[in-house]
DNA sequence: GGGATCGTGCAAGTTTCTTGCATCCCGATG
DNA sequence: CATCGGGATGCAAGAAACTTGCACGATCCC
């Protein structure tokens, strides 16, 4: 993989804000022609350094209110255990976030649901339904107060 | 604000996956005509049901490896306090996401980090720094089993 | 010094976005 | 029951942005 320049890391920061900023604008900020900007564009694509290309939607504004964050822990933590809690959480579409981790926890969750009646029915639904979680510890987010994934390069 | 419809909500749904796509696409997916989507899009970006239009960047790829959860708990929660951290932990360029939480713990948050000592030095500026932190719990991530923001809607 | 490689800017060609306009649908009103 | 008005739609033309071929310049390695 080509390593990165300041030209790449300066259209990185812009992308990261708005990814729909014009090539012209983004050459002018960071002194390159358009289309050597996307050049560039085109290559972080290729090679990953770009993922993906998104709109953010509002929770609130589309009925999902609640954000809540929920640390998990099993019961047996075999490979094949672990590998079908993975399974459950990425198929369950009010899982945004799961990590696997280190410590006495096993899984982060961040979970978004439109009430508590909803997150308890997919309590139910995901940690119950599997008969190998030992406990979880809901943290519902009262104010979610820097979100995203903007990276500081 | 208006009620979003089926057709926003299959707009949402792509744009989701690939902010991207030409609105041409988009109406053909959705039967609508470009214009039609255009409209509303912009809508749906006027009233904030679109946040924002972002590129998503490899943590990996610009020399960040390491995604770390931390469960942060002070000493004292009076509103300034509060504040005073949320304040710390915005303007940290390692905090990803920050949420302040209910239960025991306050915050948690998602750092980025090239590494260990990185990471140590990190929560010695920001946590040690405040004077404000009575614990926090490090998880290290080893597998991002999902990430993103894609809401089912 | 010579030559290959890579990135750049310019300019033309192509695609996409944008907007004015006529039409249609649907609910409210007389 | 007919009519009116608001809002959304599709079409088409114009504007803007993206894309690509090409020649030039820098750099590195013989």
């Amino acid at each position: 993989m080509t390593p990165l320049d300041d030209y790449d890391r300066a259209i990185l920061r812009l992308l990261q804000e708005n990814n729909q900023m014009p090539q012209r604008e983004i050459g002018a900020a960071v002194n390159l022609s358009a289309p050597s900007v996307q050049r560039r564009i085109r290559r972080m694509e290729a090679e990953g350094v770009i993922a993906a290309n998104v709109a953010q939607v509002s929770g609130e504004a589309v009925g999902l209110p609640l954000t809540i964050i929920v640390t998990v822990e099993l019961v047996s933590e075999t490979p094949d255990a672990i590998d079908a809690a993975k399974r459950s959480f990425r198929e369950a579409p009010e899982v945004q976030q799961c990590h696997y981790v280190t410590g006495e926890t096993d899984f982060v969750l961040v979970v978004c649901v439109a009430s508590m009646p909803a997150y308890e029915e997919f309590t139910r639904r995901v940690f119950f339904g599997s008969g190998n979680v030992k406990k979880f510890r809901t943290m519902v987010s009262m104010d979610r107060v820097k979100t995203g994934l903007r990276l500081d390069i």
